[in-house]
DNA sequence: AAGGTAGACAACCGCCCTGCT
DNA sequence: GAGCAGGGCGGTTGTCTACCT
């Protein structure tokens, strides 16, 4: 048992839409509206399927519409929104006027996704990939942490291994960490003939680990239960570097005042931060869009991602305008 | 110049939700 | 409450183009 399909299959044509097409369903919807998708084509006198009609009015003919390219606002909001919501495209389209789900979708897909790759952040959780792999060895004995480092990744398994078992490594010997300071991107300049940044930052990112872990962890070995009984393993503020466009920074973690519309907050090991930030969406939302509104029962539905020990941008409540009609 | 490859974007597919009867 | 149609949504695929070898 399946469902009626939406149009006969054989009937219609599929594939790109030409310009005599699109003039006709724009001509017909300005006169009639998009009451019933079904009749529009048959009316339009398109042999197009309802559905491919409505997709291509909403994503692409439109008249409030933008089809340049994004721009750096436009990046920070999605990368901001799909911090929280995920892959809740349409959620976060809603927050770009002229924008559409696709768009922003496809936009994510193709670049925005290797451009946080590339700065070692990962995009699905938009923690740093140094701090996912801390929080690995956390749950793993060191002959595991070993085993999984030498599989998963690979070409600097050694120094993985190294944030691991905090066996010192010289990572090639080329710099002192404390000698490039925070600055990510100027440690990077520093080694333009290396192509893969995600690696050196990485690197970077464990070094400056293996340096501060002393002062700040209060045991050096992030599996005994007994120094570190919380289930999120504390990397130091430093680890964090300042990458243009994506900053993190010491407030990140429950201090306040970084205007940085690229900082985010990492929760960690308590929710206190994403839970104020939920208080504040719902306050905000509530206040703009009224109590039963559909933005605000969004935010309510998302208490699970809030809830969860994962990263919450520093987002300003004022960013979150009201959803598109 | 030709073929291969990757990026960008448009379009489609199928599942799900909602509202109507 | 069940069945159905319309529409929304996220994931995936197809196509075009630019760049590289």
């Amino acid at each position: 048992m399946g469902r009626i399909p939406c149009c006969e299959k054989d009937n219609v044509k599929r594939g790109q839409w030409t310009p005599e097409e699109d003039h006709k369903l724009s001509s017909y919807i300005a006169q009639h509206g998009t009451r019933n998708w079904r009749l529009i084509p048959k009316n339009a006198g398109l042999q197009r399927c309802g559905k491919s009609c409505r997709l291509r009015w909403t994503n692409y003919l439109r008249p409030d519409l933008k089809h340049g390219q994004f721009s750096d606002s436009e990046e920070q909001t999605i990368v901001k929104l799909h911090s929280v919501f995920g892959n809740r495209w349409s959620l976060i389209a809603a927050q770009l006027p002229g924008r559409t789900d696709n768009d922003v979708k496809n936009h994510w897909n193709t670049k925005l996704k290797k451009k946080l790759s590339g700065m070692g952040i990962d995009p699905v959780t938009h923690k740093p990939f140094s701090h996912l792999m801390a929080e690995i060895a956390t749950t793993l004995a060191p002959p595991q942490a070993a085993h999984l480092a030498e599989a998963a990744l690979g070409c600097f398994k050694d120094e993985v291994l190294h944030l691991l078992t905090k066996k010192p490594i010289n990572f090639h010997g080329q710099h002192s960490a404390a000698a490039l300071g925070n600055n990510f991107t100027d440690y990077i300049n520093c080694k333009s003939d290396e192509k893969d940044a995600t690696v050196e930052k990485i690197k970077f990112d464990l070094s400056k680990a293996m340096q501060q872990e002393s002062e700040m962890m209060p045991s050096n070995k992030p599996w005994d239960s007994t120094a570190n009984t919380s289930a999120s393993f504390v990397m130091p503020y430093s680890v964090f570097p300042t990458i243009s466009g994506y900053q993190f920074s010491p407030s990140s973690f429950g201090n306040k005042g970084d205007a940085s519309p690229w900082s985010q907050s990492v929760c960690t090991g308590s929710t206190c931060t994403a839970m104020d930030r939920q208080s504040q969406l719902h306050e905000k939302l509530e206040e703009e869009n009224g109590d039963d509104s559909e933005a605000t029962k969004e935010i309510r539905n998302l208490s699970n991602i809030f809830n969860s020990d994962c990263v919450v941008w520093d987002l300003p409540a004022d960013d979150l305008i009201n959803p598109m009609v």
